[in-house]
DNA sequence: TTGCGTGCAAAGGTTTTGCATGGCA
DNA sequence: TGCCATGCAAAACCTTTGCACGCAA
């Protein structure tokens, strides 16, 4: 069966995401940051253990349109994470994860006004945090 | 200035987006259906146009999981794009474009309690439209 | 020992870019 | 004529795949 050892490089990987919990980032980010560890790990075995670990929904994997690659989330709550709604900062890549209570209005009209029923495991909402505003 | 003139290439792009209003495609989708047309339009051309589309907001281009692209989808009836939210049906890839109205709620709330703006422009929202429902 | 996991290299797909040429106004 | 747009080819990325070998159980 899948997903049965524990070797050195998904340890490191899984170190990896538990290192950057709640934040966005790409099967390059990973290739980077693991690349000087003990000679580096492959992407092949990155990109296997990243399609493992969504499968396995320990992991998120989503798209951004600014972004010319998949993005991912890891997430030790995934279960919660199906149930609400998730927005991003464009500019950092922030996650946050938002009550429902404050879609319930929007929710009621989008249904009554075009028939659509919100997904909220996989929306997300993109824009810009407090803190990337002062920045700018 | 750009986009000032009217060649047969964009005349042909533009044709296209009409035949697929409301429809989701993707670059190669077009690079396909117009590499018939007298000879063929290059690729790099079509990549252009539909950049140049998007930042006149006649075009929303955004990402899928599951689609290893950026998905297009224009529309003669929602001029401004970038202007109001969109949502897409999970099933058919169908897009809606949604007075921003019925988010003005959840936007204030967004913005009070979590410090973020929406960005309408980049936005899509999940969901399952009425016809896709009903055939489950 | 068994068979899953990894590394390597190569391939396939998407998107961008530089440069010369073509064509609209 | 003066620029903008296009075509072409190559490059830059991202991601997947086949195969042989390594390694956990």
């Amino acid at each position: 069966m899948k997903g049965e050892y524990k070797t050195k490089s998904r340890n490191a990987i899984i170190e990896y995401l538990r290192d950057n919990a709640d934040k966005r980032f790409t099967a390059r980010d990973i290739v980077e940051a693991l690349s000087e560890k003990d000679g580096g790990i492959n992407r092949s075995t990155i990109y296997r253990n990243l399609e493992r670990l969504c499968q396995e929904g320990k992991l998120i994997k989503y798209r951004e349109t600014d972004i010319n690659a998949s993005c991912y989330q890891y997430s030790e709550r995934h279960a919660a994470c199906h149930e609400h709604i998730h927005a991003e900062c464009s500019s950092c890549g922030k996650i946050f994860h938002m009550k429902n209570e404050i879609f319930k209005t929007a929710e009621k009209k989008m249904k009554s006004e075009y028939g659509i029923d919100i997904d909220y495991g996989k929306t997300v909402i993109t824009g810009l945090c407090d803190d990337c505003r002062k920045m700018k």
